[in-house]
DNA sequence: ATAAACCTTCCTCTAACAGTAAGGTCAAGC
DNA sequence: GCTTGACCTTACTGTTAGAGGAAGGTTTAT
């Protein structure tokens, strides 16, 4: 199958599946004779994969870490178990910046009850040191 | 004063300064007979008013704008008040998002029971289409 | 025959810096 | 006077995960 058509299959762009793999991230497609690539049908089930994690905010470099995992059965999967892990702490601390964040967004939001930018209070409390 | 200086003053790195300068955020420092940028006291507020737009995640060239609006005196500051509010609401979509990631990455996690790949519900669940 | 719809590679752009190289300047100590 | 270390300068590259577009080859339909 061409590329449009593994596109459509897994949702993930033509554009982004040739970048995956001069990422390393899937193996170089075979080739027809007219120099297009030609996927199989395995190829799917990968970019499903990928495009999972990615969803997850995983990082390409530690998705090519999963696959390795993946493809070697016999390989503990106690890493893949510690990069979840890591990965869920990093989006936490995210997540806990952001409200952070949000609370003195709110605050500022409220803080110009006049127009004038002379009296805007959004401005003043921008110019202020503190955090 | 010289760039180490301002920097310590206003705890925005000298790369960054430099950075900014060329991105128009600051105007071109003045520079001292040996060619080094030469900072006055104004500047200490101006980076301070830029650092703390950043610590809000706002993008530099929205603060470009912050920073017009500021210095017109006479202009209305309803600007200022929508892009604060844009900004806020840009936070709050980001931090819906990353609480269902959480939601999936927190629940992925519990579900390696045992160590063994070909077991590993993680990377089984990673295959599936569901979203 | 030609036009539309594919495919290819290659190059540039994004945001907001950080790192590094190569080189100029300045003050202190010997 | 010389060296050493702490500054300063510009300029170039790298980061992440692609998106956009140019220039050109191929295939399919009309």
């Amino acid at each position: 199958m061409k590329i449009s058509q593994l596109s459509k299959l897994t949702q993930v762009p033509n554009k982004t599946i040739r970048y995956y793999e001069e990422a390393g991230l899937i193996p170089l497609a075979i080739r027809n004779l007219n120099g297009y690539r030609d996927y199989q049908h395995a190829d799917i089930e990968q970019l499903i994969f990928i495009r999972r994690c990615r969803e997850l905010q995983i990082p390409i470099e530690q998705i090519k870490i999963l696959i390795q995992v993946k493809n070697d059965k016999k390989s503990s999967c106690e890493g893949v178990d510690t990069l979840i892990i890591e990965q869920l702490q990093k989006v936490r601390k995210t997540i806990t910046e952001l409200s952070l964040l949000e609370q003195t967004l709110a605050e500022l939001a409220q803080s110009c009850p006049n127009n004038i930018v002379e009296e805007c209070q959004i401005l003043k409390n921008l110019q202020q040191e503190n955090n």
